[in-house]
DNA sequence: TATTGGATCGCC
DNA sequence: GCGATCCAATAG
């Protein structure tokens, strides 16, 4: 059953917790790839020292203002992407960034996307995922509720769900904000900085 | 217009 | 563990 505007219309933890075991779809004329989710961070508010928006609204992260249940899609690295879920209300900035997801469908068009057949690498990593799903900047603010991408509720539920600080920030990373399935083989590695 | 640094990845 | 790589934010 595919999530409606609610479900991302509540507080941003609690959409990213209730995130991890639903199901990500994405259809595009290329074929369906979708998988279970199973790691996500969450960006909150303007004073959020993580988030896009702590420095005030800009052009660049625009859609992060938007209405809940919008992707944000952005460009990070000067190739890579990352895709986010809008929260919460229009004009305050609170997104989920989804991290991992555990392929389920699509698994020949995801390695042919990304390049390799491994199932563990296809979209353990943020920007993996948008690869092996084809998600880029011509669909930032594409809504959640519509058929291109979507999240659907598969009645699964993990019971050892843990909560980390968040990987990869230079502000802000020691906030426990960070969501992902204890055990899960499909969740990405830490990486060390410095 | 020039500089700088990044919510990363892949390879060594 | 480390550096490639390149876009866009920011400063001047």
């Amino acid at each position: 059953m595919k999530l409606t505007r609610d479900f991302y219309q509540r507080p941003t933890l609690t959409v990213a917790e209730e995130l991890l075991g639903k199901r990500l779809v994405r259809e595009s004329t290329e074929g369906l790839t979708a998988g279970i989710i199973v790691e996500t961070e969450a960006y909150v508010g303007p004073d959020d020292p993580g988030s896009h928006a702590y420095k005030g609204r800009r052009p660049f992260c625009e859609t992060m203002y938007a209405e809940a249940g919008c992707a944000y899609i952005y460009l990070t690295r000067g190739r890579y992407h990352c895709f986010n879920a809008v929260t919460e209300r229009a004009d305050y900035p609170a997104v989920v960034l989804i991290r991992a997801i555990e392929p389920t469908d699509g698994l020949d068009l995801m390695a042919r996307r990304r390049g390799l057949d491994q199932p563990k690498l296809l979209a353990s990593g943020p920007s993996r995922l948008c690869i092996a799903l084809g998600l880029s900047r011509e669909l930032n603010g594409i809504d959640l509720t519509g058929d291109v991408l979507n999240v659907e509720d598969v009645g699964l539920k993990f019971d050892d769900i843990a909560r980390s600080g968040r990987i990869g920030l230079t502000l802000g990373q020691e906030i426990p904000w960070r969501f992902f399935v204890q055990g899960n083989e499909f969740v990405s590695h830490f990486r060390k900085k410095d």
